[in-house]
DNA sequence: TACTTAAGTGAATATAAATTCATTATATTT
DNA sequence: AAATATAATGAATTTATATTCACTTAAGTA
């Protein structure tokens, strides 16, 4: 028998964003994707039960992509200044690899299209940051605040900056790099 | 000769932010926003154009609103620390008061929804803000980096911390907001 | 090499939503 | 009070998109 071919699910993928990114929501028809993927529409289901199920399985890919970058081969015994000065290099230039992924992550994290279940499952592989900020505040070098603030506040930032430098109003370079961070470690040093 | 209604267009913006909220995009038909707004369907084409223009129009009334909350009454003789708390605090319970309007703003800001001369517009009230910002930048109250960064940590910290109380991972209240305010205080400040 | 089985196709179908329009209702004017 | 002009209606129409399916193709197997 014929298996399926692994490739054609990258292809997909790619194309999902790729039209997420440059016609949004409404221009992202099952049609589009297919074509723009190199497939015909019907080889779409055989891939993906449906457009949602399409757009969970890119979900919790990205998500658990963007984890292993984050925390792949990172080395714990180092100033916790230098471990999230790693981090947040590692996630913004995650992030300025593709904008497409950062874009649908945002679009759709909250929105009702991702189903419930798969958030949670995609929240899984971020659990060691949570235990990273939970150290750092236990030696004082945190702000001693709710791990939910230092969290929210990471994100923000994250966001905010990329999706600023996507649209030209800040550069991406090693010195930028430095103030973008400098703000962040002020915000949540001790 | 019978006068348009102008309730209906608050009642047609306020059934586009529930649904939004509840529904996403996708679930905004224009049939439900007209049954929740209490009208017939027919009735949502006297008022606008199509859906898109109810889109563009929703939005540049929000982001006017936004603005007014923001600087109405704001007294500019105060020291830097006190009128950035004031802005902050403006901010957020306006986001408080209705959710869905952050969300909706958050959801079409970057979409290829919003046409670009709605989102230039909708930018124009807000200039006074920059304004404030590069004066406290020149009296070293500030840190001495471009706007856009003091710009996109502003946005940043209101959008995430809003999102996370909403989702109920942070509180809303007296001692939380100082500790948000001082978080964003420090990324700033000199 | 023929056979089997699932992948792949894309036109046809089903479904859903945007928009129109013939008709009715109502506020204003004469 | 009749005339007029526009608001309001919602079923009918148009348009768009998801999904299906009868058929074709290709990989693996006997």
């Amino acid at each position: 028998m014929r298996p399926k071919d692994d490739k054609k699910i990258e292809a997909i993928y790619s194309a999902t964003l790729y039209l997420n990114e440059h016609l949004g929501f409404t221009g992202m028809t099952m049609a589009k994707i297919a074509k723009e993927a190199g497939i015909a529409t019907g080889t779409l289901y055989i891939y993906f039960k449906n457009k949602n199920e399409l757009i969970n399985s890119l979900y919790l890919y990205l998500k658990r992509q963007k984890a292993k970058n984050l925390m792949q081969d990172l080395s714990l015994d180092q100033p916790y200044k230098i471990l999230f000065k790693d981090l947040f290099m590692r996630s913004m230039k995650n992030s300025m690899a593709d904008f497409r992924e950062s874009a649908f992550l945002e679009q759709y994290f909250r929105s009702p299209f991702i189903d419930e279940g798969i958030k949670t499952e995609g929240m899984q592989p971020f659990l060691p940051i949570f235990e990273i900020i939970e150290e750092a505040k236990k030696e004082m070098i945190l702000k001693d605040v709710d791990t939910p603030y230092i969290f929210a506040c990471m994100n923000g930032l994250l966001n905010e900056f990329t999706k600023s430098i996507k649209e030209d109003q800040i550069q991406w370079n090693e010195k930028s790099a430095e103030t973008m961070f400098q703000m962040l470690w002020d915000a949540l040093k001790n």
